[in-house]
DNA sequence: ACCTGAACACCGTTCAAGT
DNA sequence: ACCTGAACACCGTTCAAGT
């Protein structure tokens, strides 16, 4: 027993890791254990809790990661330096992208809750933040003349309105003829939000 | 021991809903257990599972109740016939409200699944249907040219939306300066996606 | 038919014991 | 320090037994 001579403390955290993410892809959280993850990955189910502090940490590293592929996926799509508009709908289409081809690891970072004494750590919020601040960015290079609480709602708003379009798209509760896809709702909402925004006063 | 005198099979599924909805007053779905409602209601765990089918089979039965209360509470404020735009600003407005009112019942229809297997029940369909068909009755109203494809996509964009924005408050993720409210964030969204959307051509 | 209480197969967590 | 395996206190579900 003990430490194992071809293993290590950060070798089991990225087995770990990885064995939940690869079983979140064919499985939402709520048929995941932290026993069966321990015996796939090839490791006692204490091992696991003594190393992340418990499932529930164990959990909020997946979506640590989860956030920063998401965060890679979306500035990829800024990478021909497209004009601010065009930036806004493809952030928005490649938010959409994300969440329906990781759709149990894309919920798990908005079911999952820590107890309510303990809060989220702040590498956590700060990655949330950082999505924040690119589109207030592009927000502001769209009308130079807004205030901050200007651009803070408008920002909300967008984000606010593209997660909810995903959800209603991850959950399949579009209740629509086929032929309208989510990508069509991102698209209408941020074609007459931006339009009618950009052109009130200031 | 059997059934008992003072209890009938009506009377055990109004009081464990009863007592279940209590709970989600205060804590969330993911620490309530089966038992411990069972418990408080004052029946067995089995008594629960034979007469709903399942634990998850009676948190069915509490998201139908939270949808008829939603519901009501949405058609509460079309009591005085207020004029389409306004009769949006105030559905909208009262979905928020309900859900920062009752937290963890609103996050239960949507964090709610049922196995892959077993679809929803109609009854359970419709009663989301409904909501929908309502808020396209309201879109054409104050848009009489507009075809079925344009008014359900404005209508998935419209509540996909405000679903977004109510998602963020709930949980306490608008990263904003404290002047900066739900309301203020969805009284931003049905203005500016209205304007623009009533003015295009048609 | 309705309900209980014990049994079952799980779960996350703890911890003495091993290296 | 790191990890195991048994023990612990839960969980939802099943089911023989009672009325």
């Amino acid at each position: 027993m003990a430490r194992r001579s071809d293993s290590s403390p950060q070798e089991l955290q990225e087995r770990v890791l990885a064995q939940t993410c690869a079983m979140l892809e064919e499985l939402p959280v709520s048929q995941i254990s932290l026993r069966e993850v321990a015996r796939r990955a090839g490791y006692s189910a204490g091992a696991l809790v003594h190393s992340f502090g418990s499932w529930n940490y164990l959990l909020l590293r997946v979506n640590a990661e989860t956030l920063d592929e998401l965060a890679a996926h979306l500035n990829q799509t800024l990478e021909n330096k497209p004009e601010p508009a065009r930036a806004l709908h493809q952030i928005a289409q490649a938010y959409l992208d994300f969440a329906l081809t990781h759709r149990n690891r894309w919920r798990l970072i908005f079911e999952h809750k820590l107890g309510p004494q303990e809060p989220l750590p702040e590498w956590h919020n700060q990655r949330i933040q950082n999505l924040f601040t690119l589109l207030e960015r592009l927000l502001g290079e769209l009308k130079p003349g807004a205030t901050d609480k200007q651009l803070q709602t408008a920002t909300r708003v967008l984000w606010g309105g593209v997660h909810g379009i995903t959800v209603l798209c991850v959950d399949e509760k579009l209740f629509a003829e086929p032929d309208i896809q989510g990508s069509d709702l991102i698209d209408s909402l941020i074609n007459n939000y931006l339009q009618s925004w950009t052109a009130s006063q200031a």
